[in-house]
DNA sequence: TCATGATTCAAACGTTTGTTTGAATCGTTT
DNA sequence: AAACGATTCAAACAAACGTTTGAATCATGA
């Protein structure tokens, strides 16, 4: 089960990226064990024999990447914060800690390239009950240590506030790294650098960094909305 | 094939509403037509016979939802306008124009409730050329449109920036409305109120509306960043 | 050289998938 | 009552699914 010494077990790896990339382009659930074995030219049961089930292999596509990714981030945190002795970081540079590290991995292949940050993008909106043990795990480090860089940023942003500020970033984030074909969406005009990632993360940290920092709203403004019907149904009313 | 006068044809709305149900909690493609068809309390063959086909039952699960949806936006950005006789829009507005709608539905189970905005929030990231098909045909006049207003209201944003930020406003947006189970990633503390969306889009309209108005940054700021490698991997150096 | 354990392979396992079929049932109109 | 189209239903279809099996193949240590 284990491999130890001999084969180089490039199978394996085969299997993973190949998998990776099949994941990517039509999702989990749709992704079968033939196609991904076929195109990895390897045998079908080799899955079963390397990983013990597709659950199993799905699990190390994400761990592969992700754990590597995540350590990066903390590493360029740490790095950060010991540089400015004692002065709290700005928060465009914990954006940037955050958002560095997955421009690294868009940049090398090896490390699962573009392919891996679209399918890490779109793992955040998956169903089902494998996703929601994977990534808690592999994100708790990052979101304890990246909270407290950000509490010390934004000392007059409560906590609440900031957990939610928080969540929003995380779904911008995701939803730029899943580099959504849903982006012609919004494509009025044609947009140059869509493939340079590194012009989107100029324009996304200010983004995010202006929401992070928004004034805070009064305390209980209830003028909210009080809109009229929906469509055709009749007969509703607001708060 | 098209029902004109007898029969209620309530088969066909339980199917719709069940499989909204089912495809937001375990997804389209591992949601099957039998599970559909039990819950329903229907027949299996009553899929085929209505609806042609599993893609078309799901083409016609968003577009009952979502083209309501859509309208009403619109509308309320027709409404805000009108009133507003000729000033801009304040970017506040302009986002609760897109949100407040969401909001409705959310309260509304006859109109989908949050069980659809669940699924519609997944539907931005979800593979496969079912979702490239719908999603942008039934948002194409709301973000035209949209997109005209926050122009007006941000004169001083160029265009490209502009649709820049639309698109992570869309990320922020679609993520929060998929109520992510993980959201519960970044919930170092107990979130208040994460049942009540009212509370939660108060929280982020605020940090959209930063965003779009960001500063401009600076015409090209190279200084970016470029560190080493990445994980357990030796040799790193700071921006 | 032989034996050993890891890996590959073709074939088959029993389920489950979406779809089709043809007869039964229902409500309405003639 | 008879006839009609719309709808429901049980049954079957081939195809594809994840997984298992047992023998072949390979590289290596004795």
């Amino acid at each position: 089960m284990i491999r130890k010494k001999q084969a180089p077990a490039e199978t394996r790896d085969r299997i993973l990226s190949t998998a990776e990339a099949l994941f990517m382009e039509r999702g989990y659930a749709a992704t079968s064990l033939r196609m991904i074995t076929a195109k990895a030219k390897a045998n079908l049961a080799a899955v079963n024999y390397h990983f013990g089930s597709k659950e199993a292999l799905i699990r190390e596509v994400f761990e592969r990447r992700l754990a590597p990714l995540n350590s990066a981030r903390i590493a360029y945190l740490d790095r950060l914060e010991s540089q400015s002795r004692g002065r709290a970081l700005s928060v465009e540079q914990i954006i940037e800690a955050i958002v560095a590290p997955a421009l690294q991995v868009n940049r090398d292949p090896l490390a699962g390239g573009a392919v891996f940050l679209r399918l890490l993008g779109r793992a955040f909106s998956e169903p089902g009950e494998t996703m929601r043990e994977i990534l808690p795990a592999q994100y708790r480090q990052v979101v304890v240590r990246f909270k407290e860089a950000l509490v010390r940023a934004l000392p007059q942003v409560p906590d609440q506030e900031l957990t939610w500020r928080m969540h929003f970033m995380f779904g911008a984030l995701s939803y730029t790294m899943a580099g959504n074909d849903a982006l012609k969406l919004v494509a009025t005009c044609n947009l140059e650098g869509v493939d340079e990632p590194e012009s989107i993360i100029r324009r996304l940290i200010p983004f995010l960094a202006s929401g992070l920092k928004a004034p805070l709203p009064g305390p209980s403004s209830k003028r909210s909305v009080q809109p009229g019907k929906i469509g055709s149904i009749a007969g509703r009313r607001a708060a």
